[in-house]
DNA sequence: CGCTAATCTAGAACAAGTTTCAGACTTGAT
DNA sequence: ATCAAGTCTGAAACTTGTTCTAGATTAGCG
C-alpha cells in the first residue's frame, strides 16, 4: 500500500462535496509531509520577501527547504502554483489579523475601504513578497484556476466580513466582484510603479462607493 | 556617424516634452527598420493568435519575421516588451474601429459599457491573442512601465471617447481608472476560465454605473 | 519483522528567454 | 568612392523553470 499519501493531483478536478474548505480535499498528509510543505512555503515567502517574483527560484526554494527539486514539484506543480499557495497562506493569516480589529467606518463602503487599506499597508511592509504573490496570481493560467479561485473566495470573505452584511444582495455581490478587480489591478499598478500609494487609496475609495450605492436599504 | 539609428533605449527615461504621443520620442527609423518592426509585430500577433502567450517564442518570432534573434531583442528588449507593443498596435487599430461607430446609449455609463463590450467581443474572436497581450500587460514589471502606461493612456482615451465628455471631473477620472482596473482584471478572470462572458458583462455594467454617479450634472 | 508500493533524493537533461560575440552589411559623411 | 560607426546575422552560451531517471527511504500491512 502507499506510504506517504499522494500530495495533490496536478489537475484538481472539482470535488463532489466540500466546495469552500481551505483545503480542497486531497488525502491527508503525514506529519513529515506537512512539515515539508510548511518548510517550502516558508522558504518561498522568505525568498519572495527578498527579491520578489524573480528571487523565488525553484532550485533555491528546494535547497532552502531541504527538499529535492523533484519533491518540490510534487508538492507544487509549478512556480506559479507555489506562489499562489504562498498567497493563500498569507491571506489566511491576514484574514485572521483583520478579524481582530473590525473596521470603524459608519457605512459599509467606508469599512471595506478601511479594511482594504489596512491590508494594503500590510503589503507595503513586504513589497517584494506582495510583488511575487500578485504577479503569480495574475499570471496564473487555467491549470491554477482552483487555487486562484480559492484566493478569490478568501478575498471575498474578507470584504464581506468588512461589510458586516449578513445577506448581501446580488447587486452587492457584483459590487464586491468589481472591488476585487480593482483591488488586484490597483495593486499591480502600484507594484509596477505606475501608481502611487495615494492613487491606490483613491481608487479603492472610489470603487467602494459602489457598495453603498447598491445597499438594500438605499437602493 | 550612425547608420540605422538606434531603435530604442532599454530604459526609456521620461522624455522632456512630448508626454502623450503614440511614440515616446526615439529616433526615427529607416524604412527598412520600420519594415522589420512591422514584420516582427505581425509575427508576434500571428503566433499569439495560434497559441497564446506560450506560443510566442522569441526564436520563432525571429524566424517568422526574418530577423536575427539578437535583432529582435534590439527592437524589443524582452518578450513582455514585444507583447505589450503588440497590444499597443492592436489597441490603436481597435480605437480606430470603435471611433467609426459611436455607441448609442443614453447615458455615459451605457455608452462606456457598450464600447467595452464591443471591444470584449473583438477580443473573443482572438482569445489566444487576447491571452498573450493581457498576460504580458499584467506581468510586466517596472522596466516596461512606459509602454504599459502608453497602453493605459490609450485605453483611457477610448473610454473618454465613449463618455463623450469634454471636461471630465476629477471624480469621473477616478471612475475611469476604476473602470480600467475592472476591465483588465475581468479580462484576466475570463481568460483563465474563472468567469463567464456573461459575468464579465455584469462586472463591466456594474462598474460603469460609477460614471453616472460621478457625472457633474448628477452629482 | 519483512514486504511492497509509494515517496524522496541527487543529478542529469531539456526548453525557452536572454546574452554575447565575431564577422558581414548599411548608412551617412567626407 | 571611401571610411567610420552603428546594425544585422548566425551561432553558441548562459539562466532558470520543468521533466526524467535510478536508486535510497519510508509508511503501512500482514
Amino acid at each position: 500500500m502507499p506510504a506517504e499519501a499522494k500530495v495533490s493531483a496536478k489537475v484538481n478536478k472539482p470535488a463532489k462535496v466540500e466546495a469552500r474548505a481551505a483545503v480542497p480535499a486531497s488525502p491527508p498528509l503525514t506529519e513529515r509531509q506537512e512539515a515539508r510543505r510548511r518548510r517550502i512555503l516558508h522558504a518561498s515567502a522568505q525568498l519572495a520577501s527578498r527579491g520578489g517574483f524573480d528571487a523565488v527560484q525553484m532550485r533555491e526554494v528546494a535547497e532552502s527547504s531541504q527538499v529535492a527539486l523533484g519533491t518540490l514539484y510534487r508538492y507544487f506543480p509549478s512556480k506559479i502554483h507555489l506562489l499562489v499557495a504562498t498567497m493563500q497562506d498569507q491571506l489566511e493569516h491576514m484574514h485572521g489579523t483583520l478579524r481582530k480589529k473590525p473596521p470603524q467606518g459608519e457605512t459599509a463602503a467606508e469599512r471595506v475601504a478601511e479594511t482594504l487599506m489596512r491590508a494594503f499597508r500590510a503589503l507595503q511592509r513586504e513589497p517584494h513578497l506582495a510583488d511575487a504573490m500578485v504577479r503569480a496570481l495574475t499570471f496564473a493560467d487555467r491549470s491554477v484556476s482552483p487555487e486562484v479561485d480559492q484566493v478569490s473566495r478568501q478575498t471575498t470573505a474578507i470584504i464581506l466580513d468588512a461589510m458586516g452584511q449578513e445577506n448581501p444582495t446580488p447587486e452587492q455581490l457584483s459590487a464586491v466582484r468589481v472591488i476585487e478587480h480593482t483591488w488586484h489591478s490597483a495593486l499591480i499598478t502600484w507594484l509596477s510603479g505606475r501608481a502611487s500609494i495615494a492613487q491606490v487609496k483613491i481608487d479603492i475609495e472610489t470603487v467602494c462607493r459602489l457598495i453603498d450605492m447598491t445597499a438594500p436599504t438605499t437602493a
